[in-house]
DNA sequence: GCCAACAATGTAAACGCTTACATTACTGCC
DNA sequence: GGCAGTAATGTAAGCGTTTACATTGTTGGC
């Protein structure tokens, strides 16, 4: 039934070791031959065992991609980006979400292993110790906007700080004195970091950083839409809403139109990522651009280097800075240099 | 460096077969062996090498998800649906994007083959010859969204008709006599049915089907964009806009607010896929629902289904049918049965 | 007490490939 | 013409498992 590499061989009256020669571009073959042994595999439709190969070189051609969820455009987008790489670099790509449970994480760790040859892995829950308890020293791997700052670890971090901090000193600068944030979910890396820009603008502006304006999320546009109505009950409303990602900011925006406040006259809004829908919407929301599916590539060209370099391979955790992008909705619509 | 079956072995005093054993849970072992490999396995962090497991069982425990573009929230969703159930099963999930290019299409096939034990393949482009001629007979397939009606293959399929034909009926019974198509990408499966329910629609209300009101397109916010531009400056205008897929009528909309036509009040406009974003967009999108992560969920039950049933699993062709979501964008608020 | 039956374990072949090393057959140089 | 050097090919060991079959040890029925 199936084809193998002994096949080929006898057909063509060569050893196997030709015939692997061929195939591989490895060691020296006459033309007659290749020719007829890649005749002969083509007319036995003869492909390599992908396993046999690996487990003689102990190489997969397959990187792994492990994220938190798979739901929403972000992650859409990063993978997208790490496909085109992929392909480009000849291999292949598992993905796998964890669930941002640490018991599957692990699992998931555990069970990549041995079938990649390297990891990608967005997880704001991991740490070092986990990491290097489930992972072969050797393995390259390369963090995603994870909460480590190890420096034995490649790893790529959005300027989350830099960003909100860029937004909302946007609103400060065009008069807005009361702006309410909308949190991204608890112990969140990244929620956490827009929270700590958002409150350093504030102080840089010698605003009140009060737990009143503070409101809880998870990310979904539903926490964008709650909260939004709890702010909207507010006894001295606020005149701008800061909300930690766009799907909450969408939320929060349906939520307004709702109680017929409107954006951005009365309450201006913002939102950070800047997913393609930000452009199509009515207002246009203002947001922070994160070169989402560059990530993706980025995160992958360095794990190649990782792979091919081997050894010599040096380390770096990068920033990735993002850009604010002013739309409607934050009710500034001339484009000036705000920074 | 690496720890193998054997340094387990000689570590508990048992064989490699001992081992396998253990870790297969295939045939008989003492309860103290067991404990005692189990924990030497631990402590020296053993994990069984896929690669020679796969070589020995010719199982990979991995399907293929081949997909003819990884843009945008349709595909997102079918990924989501698609690593849900390949965690439940306990396998790992492959995922290549195709470029749409036929040679590309076949490279992918060509490479997947070995390295999976089943395949979903999303591709509008391939046909049962390229099919047969690329995969061995033996491995399991299933078809999403394709265009081969070969019943040697099992597949989904979106009511692509029936779909477009509800809206474009449902238009037509809310007084719209004058309805535009932006159209989906030339040759595409999707775009072609999804034109027929719309001619047919049109024709059995008695109304001219018209190449003039017929607007290319391919399924990017863009093309929704440059179509509404085109629709705008047509002698006599449509009242309604129906679009092939969401994001062209997210770019239409888009476009009519430049120019500042009101929708529904001036022209109404539906979409088809409800992706998520329909629902938080203001006007919200009418559009046709397709229950697209549940897609990823069958195709891979189906999938689980022939790799477990092997010989006697009996192929099925299903048809998904789609349901009409009624917001505003079209101009229909009351929620009323139409079909 | 013997033997059958079975439970627990071991032995070794096979899976399909890569690759170090061995072999053979040419070349051209002195 | 013999020999070194090299190009083309072959041989066979190993990669880490699984598993059919063989071996050993125990049990219980008679």
């Amino acid at each position: 039934m199936k084809v193998t590499i002994k096949d080929v061989a006898e057909r063509a009256n060569v050893s196997i070791a030709t015939v692997s020669r061929v195939f591989n571009k490895s060691g020296p073959v006459t033309d007659q031959t290749r020719h007829r042994v890649l005749t002969i595999a083509r007319d036995l439709r003869y492909t390599p065992n992908a396993s046999a190969r690996s487990l003689s070189t102990s190489k997969t051609d397959t990187v792994g991609l492990l994220l938190p969820d798979l739901y929403g455009e972000f992650f859409s987008e990063v993978i997208r980006g790490a496909d085109q790489t992929v392909q480009q670099y000849h291999h292949h790509l598992l993905v796998s979400s964890s669930h941002n449970n640490r018991n599957e994480i692990e699992a998931a760790l555990r069970v990549m292993r041995g079938r990649v040859d390297g990891l990608v892995i967005m997880s704001p829950h991991i740490d070092a110790a986990t990491l290097n308890a489930n992972l072969p020293k050797s393995l390259p791997v390369v963090l995603l906007n994870c909460y480590v700052k190890d420096s034995s670890f490649d790893s790529l971090n959005i300027d989350n700080i830099g960003g909100a901090h860029q937004m909302v000193k946007h609103l400060i600068q065009h008069n807005h004195t009361r702006i309410a944030i909308i949190k991204g979910t608890e112990q969140n890396y990244d929620a956490e970091e827009r929270l700590s820009g958002y409150r350093a603008a504030l102080r840089e502006a010698n605003l009140e950083v009060s737990a009143d304006l503070e409101f809880p999320g998870d990310f979904t546009e539903e926490a964008g839409f709650q909260a939004a109505k709890k702010i909207l009950v507010l006894p001295h409303r606020p005149t701008a809403i800061f909300a930690s990602n766009d799907s909450m900011a969408i939320g929060a925006i349906s939520a307004l139109r709702e109680s017929e406040v409107q954006v951005p006259e009365e309450i201006a809004v913002a939102g950070f990522d800047d997913i393609p829908i930000s452009k199509y919407m009515k207002p246009g929301l203002s947001s922070v651009h994160v070169p989402i599916s560059n990530l993706g590539v980025l995160a992958l060209e360095r794990l190649f280097a990782a792979v091919t370099e081997k050894d010599n391979h040096i380390k770096k955790q990068d920033i990735i800075t993002t850009e604010l992008v002013v739309r409607e909705s934050c009710g500034i619509h001339e484009t000036n240099n705000d920074d």
